[in-house]
RNA sequence: GGGCGUGUAGCUCAGUGGGAGAGCGCUUGACUCACAUUCAAGAGGUCGGUGGUUCGAAACCACCCACGCCCA
């Protein structure tokens, strides 16, 4: 047996073990494998993205279930993949097109220019699947999945039929959100609101024929080429005598209407608005009340059009400014007041929106979402923690449609067919297909694409093979696992962070109810979002970003793996505690933290190995005299109900920070001491326990940091192939002993009270001491007696002086109450009778203040009569412990008098 | 405007009805034969505020303050 290095070097270790799981098939999972299934289709990461710390979390927690259900018994598969990420991949390759070759998109034409992509995507892609082996995440690879693959895109437009199908796809003239910049429209929740601080301006429309001048405020000028009204409040007095008169558009001489609408607030300016139906939301509704017109004074280049007159050409802002002046000039901008307001931006490239007036195609989204309400209602769908269940049952309940069309190359291209001659429109999967069904006729495909959250909607069972298993269940090298679907789905985990709840996971529930019919995921785990130390948002463009890699090169992955788990409550934000200094971090605590744990194991296990040798020991016996042997034992059973109990929660910081304390203070600080001069003398039951909790202890550890406990359990010798598929330990009740928990607990107060003793006298830490203890019950004398040489390895005494506790005191001595035991440092005319009569007074009045409480409790005739008798029986056994303990203190006072 | 989250030790955070906790940091001592990425001892908190429920509130309820997120 090799003698393990003194620290914990990961690196040495996590290639050769992730090689070692891959080359011998650990990661697979097969259909036709008989064990419970669990599953993960992860999250696919975009194919242009680099990992970042949000990844890192999710990744962490999903390998974490996924090698827990193995070693559970489950026939695990995760599917991994990548998303073809619509827009961001279609910006970075225009200008990666545009850098290397100066060519924009349009001068090369869609099809090389799609050449161009899917080459590029092949260069550059899926760098996160490949950094995710570097965290160690035990996913099936060979079932890697693109959402621009064959057999997915068949699933998306499969999807898309189905829906046209249904009826519930149409193309319709709506207000969308148009991105000037990407030059596509993107959908309502792709829209973020940014607080801008801009100005509020007062224009005046001249009034027509005797109506009044009215007063208008906007924060976008500009509009006002496009405006086809202006609107009052019915109930508003002020107006009443001026509707249905019109006032004159000021700049273009254009007379329109006051028409009464109940949008305008009375109580806000004038009371009067100005409608612009093309370019606000609002207004488009009050268009459609009255039935304006719609005049679209911004083009999609963000540039004024015809409409605007003498403005067409201007770009949106430059169009703002000139407005401005030329209106101030007239008299008619009567006011500019500053004004925070939030505006809607896109965002991927933070570009201001602009609402446009367009044909687009939509899906209808209330059947759906009322087919998948009840699974959210009654919980069919377990959420973690529970109130994202409510969160998404309030966005269905109000859903709107869905835009799908974007105005991309990227993309699965929308498969509409329209025919040159009749105008009729066909659905179809293929381009022969369009063909038999025109004929003759000649016919061109839709341009738009569908939105990539369309696609990435079907996500869950597309991957295992919809719509058609045998041809689709991907198995890599051109194999399928055909019962993939049927075994797998629904799948057991989705592990998602909380801001694509709508986005992503509510509309994979809609889809699955609508093609599979089933729930697609039994749970959602839904993980906090990771901050800077600050509480900022981590992002590589603020330069707040941590890169996971850098952290697994500096902590090894196993560190970082437990450093993202330790933090991962029920909380909504984690701020991460690295200190960046020139983009390097520079230390982070909780790491240092967790790299420290690891290292604390290697040592225990280094210690272990060391005094076993090669030879490992017999099985754990039944019976165990010694008190630290049942002791631990029996602390290992609650630690791995503990433990276990938190995974099922899904709170992997209390896994985490049980596992920590079980290990360093109970195994380590308090058993391995215990164990040493055991070991010299040649004992063999320390040997048996020592080797089995420490294996159940790697056993414990191997969801959280793979690499360590696979390294050191194959040094242990212990049955089977590998930590990896080592059975998940279960708590044997037979072996939990509260007795000897408490029993030990007694003779560590009486450990801690006698080291707090020797450092209160300044006892230097080599020198032994001579302690004196007074116990007055029986059992605590026995415990003592037979735990004797505890005390000389934890307090380094050479003596114990035990007796019963009417033996009194000895002369010249530190005393202290730990439980019921008086422990007694005696130190010959050293003793500073001022401090030690300071320092026992303080614990007195303690104790007095103490006793106040519960006698303040139990004089309290309401509290014992309504509280449980527990209670009170407790605060009663409390009451008499500190009033002996306050006479214990009383009478050794007494006795430094002399 | 509506919804949600957070506020506990200097910092990062656990703790959901009955004696205030962890890690880091700090103070003191120790290179003790697994580990100085260590060991031992210690200091440090009106649990955001006010009111209520209760025999009893850090926890439950109401309101308020501060910060953050989502939706409109």
């Amino acid at each position: 047996m090799a003698e393990l290095a003194k620290n914990y070097d990961p690196h040495a270790t996590e290639a050769k073990w992730y090689a070692w799981w891959e080359e011998r098939g650990y990661f697979h999972g097969r259909a036709d494998d008989p064990r419970p299934p669990a599953c993960i289709t992860i999250p696919p990461p975009n194919v242009t993205g680099t990992l970042h710390m949000g990844h890192a979390l999710q990744h962490a927690i999903h390998d974490a279930l996924a090698r827990w259900a193995r070693m559970r018994g489950h026939n695990v598969c995760v599917v991994p993949g990548v998303d073809h990420a619509g827009i961001g991949t279609q910006i970075k390759v225009s200008a990666y097109l545009y850098e290397t070759t100066g060519q924009q998109p349009h001068e090369i034409g869609r099809e090389a220019w799609l050449r161009e992509a899917h080459a590029w995507a092949a260069r550059n892609g899926g760098g996160i699947l490949k950094q995710l082996r570097a965290l160690g995440c035990s996913y099936d690879w060979r079932r890697e999945r693109y959402t621009l693959d064959d057999g997915y895109y068949h699933a998306v437009l499969t999807a898309f039929r189905r829906f046209y199908e249904r009826g519930w796809i149409y193309r319709g003239e709506r207000l969308v959100n148009w991105c000037p910049v990407c030059q596509t429209v993107i959908s309502d929740l792709e829209v973020e609101q940014n607080e801008v601080t801009g100005a509020l301006w007062t224009l005046r429309y001249p009034g027509l024929n005797g109506a009044p001048d009215v007063l208008v405020t906007t924060s976008r000028p500009e509009t006002m080429l496009g405006d086809t009204a202006v609107a009052v409040n019915p109930r508003d007095e002020r107006w009443t005598a001026a509707h249905g008169q019109q006032v004159l558009l000021p700049l273009l001489d254009r007379p329109i209407p006051i028409v009464a609408d109940d949008y305008p607030d009375p109580a806000f300016g004038s009371g009067a608005v100005k409608v612009t139906p093309a370019h606000d939301p609002n207004d488009w509704e009050i268009g459609v009340r009255h039935g304006l017109p719609v005049l679209q004074a911004i083009g999609p280049d963000g540039k004024i059009t015809a409409v605007g007159g003498p403005y067409a050409g201007l770009d949106r802002y430059e169009a703002r400014q000139r407005v401005l002046a030329d209106l101030a000039e007239r008299g008619l901008l009567v006011k500019e007041e500053a004004y925070t307001h939030s505006v809607p931006h896109h965002d991927r490239c933070h570009t201001a929106i602009e609402p446009l007036p367009m044909e687009q195609w939509f899906v209808k989204m209330r059947d759906l979402a009322d087919a998948v309400l009840p699974w959210y209602r009654e919980g069919r769908i377990q959420f973690h923690p529970d109130r994202f269940r409510e969160y998404g049952v309030e966005w269905l309940e109000s859903i709107r449609d869905w835009c799908i069309s974007r105005q991309l190359w990227w993309g699965h291209r929308i498969p509409i067919y329209y025919g040159q001659q009749s105008g009729r429109v066909v659905c179809a999967l293929s381009d022969e297909e369009a063909r038999a069904a025109f004929g003759d006729e000649p016919y061109r495909q839709e341009e738009d694409v569908l939105d990539t959250w369309f696609s990435s909607a079907l996500w869950p069972f597309a991957v295992l093979g919809w719509p058609d298993p045998s041809q689709y269940g991907y198995l890599g090298g051109g194999q399928v696992d055909a019962g993939s679907l049927a075994t797998w789905h629904p799948t057991t985990w989705m592990i998602t962070a909380r801001d694509i709840l709508y986005l992503w996971v509510a509309r994979m529930a809609m889809t699955a109810q609508e093609f599979v019919g089933q729930i697609p995921f039994q749970h959602v785990v839904v993980h906090p979002t990771i901050q800077t130390k600050d509480g900022q948002r981590m992002s590589r463009s603020l330069g707040t970003g941590i890169d996971p890699l850098e952290l697994i090169a500096q902590y090894g992955a196993d560190a970082t793996r437990l450093m993202l788990l330790i933090q991962c409550s029920t909380t909504q934000d984690i701020r991460f505690d690295a200190e960046i200094v020139n983009n390097q971090i520079e230390r982070s605590a909780t790491a240092d933290t967790c790299r420290n744990f690891l290292n604390k194991i290697w040592n225990a296990a280094r210690f272990v190995l060391l005094n076993l040798g090669d030879q490992r020991p017999a099985a754990l016996p039944t019976a165990l005299p010694e008190l630290a042997d049942r002791w631990i034992v029996s602390r290992y059973q609650g630690a791995v109900a503990e433990l276990t109990a938190a995974l099922e929660a899904y709170r992997f910081d209390e896994a985490v920070k049980g596992l920590y304390e079980f290990v360093w203070t109970e195994f380590c600080d308090w058993y391995i001491e215990l164990a040493k001069p055991r070991l010299r003398a040649g004992d063999a039951a320390v040997r048996s326990v020592l080797w089995h909790v420490l294996e159940g202890v790697l056993r414990l550890l191997q969801p959280f940091a793979p690499f360590l406990s696979e390294e050191i359990w194959q040094q242990l010798g212990a049955d089977g192939e590998a930590c990896l598929v080592a059975p998940w330990p279960t708590a044997e009740p037979a072996r939990r002993d509260r007795a000897a928990e408490a029993a030990f607990a007694q003779l560590q107060e009486v450990v801690r009270v006698s080291r707090n003793l020797r450092v209160q006298a300044g006892v230097e830490d080599r020198v032994t001491i001579h302690l004196a203890l007074r116990a007055k019950s029986a059992d605590d004398r026995e415990l003592l007696a037979t735990t004797a040489g505890y005390l000389q390895t934890l307090v380094r005494c050479h003596e114990v002086d035990l007796a019963e506790a009417a033996a009194g005191a000895p002369e010249q001595a530190l005393a202290a109450v730990a439980g019921g035991v008086d422990v007694y440092l005696p130190l010959a005319g050293l003793v500073d009778v001022a401090a030690e009569r300071e320092r026992l007074g303080k614990e007195r009045d303690k104790a007095v203040a103490d006793l106040a409480a519960q006698r303040a409790k139990l004089g309290n005739a309401s509290f014992v009569d309504r509280a449980p008798a527990a209670v009170v029986q407790k605060v009663r056994d409390r009451e008499s412990e500190l009033l002996e303990l306050v006479a214990r203190l009383d009478e050794r006072l007494a006795g430094l008098s002399d």
